[in-house]
DNA sequence: GACTTTATTGTCAACTCGCTACTAATTAGG
DNA sequence: CCTAATTAGTAGCGAGTTGACAATAAAGTC
């Protein structure tokens, strides 16, 4: 007779850490640990629930974000795996450490994540959610970059994100030693216009 | 001591009938059966193996597209749920029978599955799928209409396509009754143009 | 002060998209 | 036949979007 393992509720918390994404992992001896923050699921109990009470016991408050990537398979385990997101600068807690991901995502787990924030980018507030309260926009353009793993254009990234009315100035500055200092900006979503667009077919195959 | 259930792989296995998109659900005395086709999942299972094997058993054949859209709590159980498609025109396999989906879906469920194809249209041939080798621009617009849950205009629609080069024309036409005939059209997808098109800000909040 | 670096704004040409209007081919009904 | 109705497909305009480039602004470095 085998065991039959009850799945597991996995976290994949990500943050910025020196302006580059980062994974919070659990700190052991070897370099690599072997399985991210989890707990098992006990019967009848509720991934969202589950998930939502092992942040705030690690992380000793809730994530600024949280979405379920999916039902992944690692190694002997079933992980119902999610992604959450810390603002830039939070410290890791005891025993864990934060750990830079590198271009183009690193384990098939971390990409899952990373595919899933990407995926949400234009439709929930991932990107501002690991920025602090006020940011520059070429914070924010930096992120978009990183998660979209491209360059995009200066001009056109503030026109556009201007125009839409979802970040408002404040009257601080932020000086970073070189060059003319940056004005902060703060997440402030107004009403969403339904200009709904037009259908995408260059990118089927 | 409580039982402790494994938990389900569930199948949402879509279809068009009569031009509208349809659930095949197992067939009760009742006019609303009460759970989905599904099988327990056993301890070292990948869902994805497990749920190939209850479509080829279902359905005597690999449907025509499938994929994952998450662990999902429906009652006591945790289903880790399948979206698949069926070319339209499928029978329903024996106990079982196309339901028609209500506008704005029905259950949860189906609401989460169908939101699932509607976010995968532009990346992949969910639409194409859910039609047969051949189509009309017209059927294909409708497909596209359901699942966005909007009307599209034909012409733009029309002219974004075929600028894609995603369809190549038959020399086949169709004659439906009124009307003139219309050409058929294959899906044959051409090289991807990697046009990465700009960041959207329009629906944050 | 001259130069470098980063932030921010302006402008323009090309492209996209929704829209209206038109043409084409078929059936239905006199 | 002849006309209306119906569905398929095309042409072109105007508004809006976007990428590229240029110009200006404000800081630090030497």
């Amino acid at each position: 007779m085998v065991a039959r393992p009850a799945p597991q509720v996995a976290l994949v918390c990500f943050s910025l850490v020196d302006g580059g994404l980062a994974v919070l992992m659990p700190a052991t001896a070897s370099s690599r640990a072997t399985s991210w923050p989890h707990v098992q699921l006990q019967a009848g109990e509720a991934p969202d629930v589950v998930i939502d009470a092992l942040a705030r016991k690690l992380l000793e408050r809730s994530p600024a974000w949280r979405g379920q990537v999916g039902a992944l398979v690692e190694g002997a385990h079933l992980n119902i795996t999610y992604a959450a997101i810390l603002p830039a600068g939070s410290t890791a807690p005891r025993g864990h450490a934060w750990q830079t991901v590198p271009r183009g995502g690193g384990s098939a787990t971390v990409r899952a994540a990373v595919s899933h924030l990407r995926d949400r980018l234009d439709r929930e507030p991932v990107a501002f959610r690991l920025l602090g309260p006020t940011f520059t926009l070429s914070d924010l353009q930096s992120v978009y970059e990183i998660l979209l793993e491209r360059r995009l254009h200066k001009a056109s990234f503030r026109r556009t994100l201007l125009a839409a009315h979802v970040v408002e100035p404040t009257d601080a500055w932020r000086s970073e030693g070189r060059g003319r200092p940056a004005q902060l900006f703060r997440f402030s979503p107004r009403r969403r216009r339904g200009v709904q667009r037009a259908v995408r077919f260059e990118l089927l195959g």
